[in-house]
DNA sequence: CATAGTATCTTGCATAACAAAGTACTATAT
DNA sequence: ATATAGTACTTTGTTATGCAAGATACTATG
């Protein structure tokens, strides 16, 4: 247990959140999404984000489409589906709740 | 995978940050905890904390006094070591950084 | 003395993170 | 042509941990 761990801890359980968000702006393929998370300070791997694309296809959150592209192998490029879109929206409310649940405690330690 | 287990996900991983702050007021011990995190709509149960509490013992973050009650079983009173309040200094930063970068994938979504 | 309330601990299962290695395609330099 | 580098996705094995459920144990009360 040290501080680089619980930060992983802190950052899993908002991954699917953002993934959701990611994809909600338009078809994106995996290492798109992995840069994007990295440049939002957002650490993964991807021994994580493959198998969890995977969880939230199986989940029908997600849907996808091979595309070839002109410079290496073929893409998965993925989308939400309307059932993702319903929960991604869920997971808004969620993360809202979420920020003011941690403020509040945090408002009362500082009282 | 549904939404409930997804809001479960969500909030497992702030979970050990909210708990230090809490026992970073001063002594409590473990139900009292579980009652101010369920008072926050953070879901926790037994099964999940104590394990958690005896992790944070061992790393060192945490301390604790066994205390006697007048109405009922001994109580473990918890509190933060040096290591701990460090240790929970790291985690504001983190936090602060993690809803920021939430808040910029947001905010690139709603572009 | 049985029951309820409070408090902590343990067991066993299922899930999931991730390091590391593997597969496979394209582009470029030699 | 072929070796190397870059890109993209997949799989495997280990480890951690969340949690349901049940156990243990103390006190107060009817």
């Amino acid at each position: 247990m040290n501080l680089e761990n619980a930060q992983v801890q802190m950052r899993k359980g908002i991954l699917e959140y953002c993934i959701l968000q990611i994809i909600s702006r338009g078809e994106v393929y995996a290492s798109e999404i992995l840069d994007e998370l990295l440049n939002a300070k957002i650490m993964v791997v991807e021994g994580t984000l493959y198998p969890l694309l995977t969880r939230l296809k199986n989940a029908e959150l997600l849907d996808y489409q091979w595309k070839e592209s002109t410079s290496g192998p073929p893409r998965k490029y993925y989308i939400l589906t309307e059932k993702g879109t319903n929960f991604l929206e869920g997971l808004d409310d969620t993360w809202i709740e979420l920020a003011e649940s941690v403020k509040s405690i945090i408002a009362k330690t500082q009282k």
